[in-house]
DNA sequence: CGCAGCGTGATCATATACGATCCGAGCGCC
DNA sequence: GGCGCTCGGATCGTATATGATCACGCTGCG
């Protein structure tokens, strides 16, 4: 079969075994979920190649990747750009998160150990401590955490997996980071303490997914209450 | 291998504005999605360069998306073949399945019209004409059709996006069409009687949901315990 | 209205994996 | 003890993916 039995083989492969086309989707996506790229930016793919040293071959497969996703539009004999999504998209991307992130933390709340609980409690006190002096995108990666503390136990991964995409998709909004209403923040931390209580408590799955489901709903009402108005001042 | 020749390149095909990846990747969605290329076939990239009288690099950029969207599996120097999922896969795909059309379709509830649920029942009457003769691939697209119809109005197209994704990834089981378990079929079609009778008694949105997902859920226990009697937990 | 930038796709060169062939050793049979 | 059969393993060949370069055409801008 092979001309060297096993060894030498593994070994050579382990230590340069990833393609071009993997190491080009894998810098992008790190770019756009980090908003180094911000959504509308033009991705050219020269430009990315000469970066990444490659040809613009392996970019453009990364780039499909991408647009298959929904992380990057791509207009023909125009070019490719970060995806935008505008308070339509969003609403309906959050109305779905809260429908796969309620049922993923009702299913994942069976398997929570003592240790993720006081995790959870944890991160939801620094939330509270953040809120006087506050700082909206500190609170927006505090309140991810929290929601992702309690629901990575899920046992379906294909939820998880929704889940993730559609972080990404709601991070594909325009402006802000993530979610941030200003007055829906005390609201919030309560919600999380009533989540986590209902938990240890070890009420029915239905009583979680609901509340967890109707947090995520509460905070896109208040967006869309709240925070409509065009852009900035 | 023989090249291909390819003298003329600047005719013929200049009247179609759709680009050449674009047209692979839907011949290849279509094939795939139809069963034409079942679970585990190898995708040669060559060879489907060929049929549709192309360059090989389009094709890729085709499968990279299907690779995206889950349709696919991509292995290094190895090549494509359309993506084929375990029982293990198929229990999570078909639980998210539940939760997702579950909501779609309680959301749908209030737009659908009297045509609508007329359609939705005639289509459940057919399903119930073909319970004695049974034909498994027809019940499973009328089954398809029944549920399409009662959440095509859903207002929220993301979530309709997602339902449509899952029911492609769940067409990725290598045997069989789609689900069908023998003894479920009776049961199958009163719950669907069921879920019209909830919708057009104008009932909550929640006890539609419920009901809607519970059918599903039905439908997937039937399944394990037929096929897969006593496996996992 | 022409020029420049850039996306699109074909061709070519290279790397890698899989399969076929061939060689030599172990082993049973005569 | 000699002969042939079979099987493990290496070498080589071919099929195929991967990526670079080049030619062409669209689009936007002056």
């Amino acid at each position: 079969m092979a001309r060297e039995p096993m060894t030498t083989s593994t070994e050579a492969q382990t230590a340069v075994a990833t393609s071009k086309s993997q190491r080009a989707y894998a810098w992008l996506h790190e770019r756009i979920v980090t908003r180094e790229y911000t959504p509308g930016y033009r991705l050219v793919l020269a430009a990315i190649a000469a970066e990444l040293d490659m040809s613009v071959v392996p970019v453009r497969e990364a780039i499909r990747r991408l647009e298959a996703q929904g992380l990057v539009t791509f207009e023909r004999n125009v070019g490719a750009h970060v995806a935008m999504i505008d308070d339509s998209q969003y609403r309906h991307s959050m109305g779905t998160l809260a429908l796969l992130e309620g049922a993923a933390t009702a299913l994942a709340a069976p398997h929570l150990t003592e240790a993720d609980l006081r995790r959870a409690r944890e991160v939801n006190r620094r939330l509270v401590a953040g809120l006087d002096d506050f700082d909206p995108h500190a609170f927006t990666a505090l309140n991810q955490e929290f929601h992702a503390v309690l629901f990575a136990p899920c046992p379906n991964p294909r939820l998880l997996e929704l889940v993730t995409t559609e972080w990404a998709r709601l991070g594909r909004l325009r402006d802000s980071t993530f979610t941030f209403v200003p007055g829906r923040a005390q609201e919030s931390v309560r919600e999380h303490e009533e989540i986590v209580r209902l938990i240890e408590a070890g009420a029915p799955p239905a009583d979680v997914e609901r509340a967890a489901r109707a947090h995520r709903s509460a905070t896109l009402a208040a967006y869309l209450n709240h925070e409509h108005p065009g852009a900035h001042a």
